[in-house]
DNA sequence: CCCCTACTTCGACAATTGTCGAAATCATAG
DNA sequence: CTATGATTTCGACAATTGTCGAAGTAGGGG
């Protein structure tokens, strides 16, 4: 089951969100606000090779097999991570399309008008 | 004003994630992992003055006061937003720290791993 | 072939969450 | 002081979610 690529929105505080882009962003959040999952993307990303197999993670929690694999599954579904058997095992991987889609959509907040595509600096507005 | 970073946790595919601190982040993205929650955030990060009172923001739902009030409130608790009562109404404003320190947690993976599998290429999606 | 290990799916259950209506608080106007 | 409008708190309820144990699928080795 490969996931949705959605690519969309500004900046979180640069304009308003619609209707269905907050849907669909909040379908992508809910999948990264949990402590467990929020660990195993991290165990994935920073293992060696960039990728990590079920057998590397399980054993870092104190939860059942099904369940982390019911963790692993919303992960793939939003198309944080994607997954690949080789054999016996089975090897999980970060999609970083879609972590950096995450990245942009807190990036920086800064005044409504940096333009063209350079790099948006931090602003900080004081009361 | 200073431009103060709140630091905990480098990006999500750097090194794995200490227990407490994916407890810490679970709450911050709970927070934002909600349609109307987000839509919220946008709204008032958005609104002209980089604030704006409740009474702005009831009238884009289909739902009654007291629930955007419940959700208003949870995204206070978070340290996402800020709200002071001026006279009759109360406004919101955006806590650009901690928002900031979302988008760090998604930063960009750069080179995830010693070379020991297949590389992982960074792509950027813009809008 | 049968078994064993790795992982996923299924069904059930308790805990959490989003929503509402009713009632409380707070500030201004008369 | 009372009335009115803006916002929050409270209590209840249905829907969603995290977890488990049991059973299912897949691959490798005797």
């Amino acid at each position: 089951m490969t996931a949705v690529t959605i690519q969309c929105c500004a900046p979180i505080a640069r304009e308003p969100l619609a209707e269905h882009e907050a849907a669909e962003l909040a379908v992508l959040l809910k999948a990264v606000a949990d402590p467990v999952r929020l660990r195993l993307l991290s165990m994935i990303g920073s293992h060696a090779g960039g990728e990590a197999c079920v057998c590397d993670l399980t054993g870092a929690f104190d939860l059942t097999a099904p369940t982390i694999s019911h963790h692993l599954k919303i992960l793939r579904t939003a198309g944080l991570i994607d997954g690949e058997r080789r054999g016996t095992w089975v090897y999980y991987r970060i999609v970083p399309e879609t972590v950096t889609r995450l990245g942009a959509l807190f990036a920086p907040l800064a005044d409504p008008a940096p333009a063209s595509g350079a790099p948006v600096e931090v602003e900080f507005v004081s009361t």
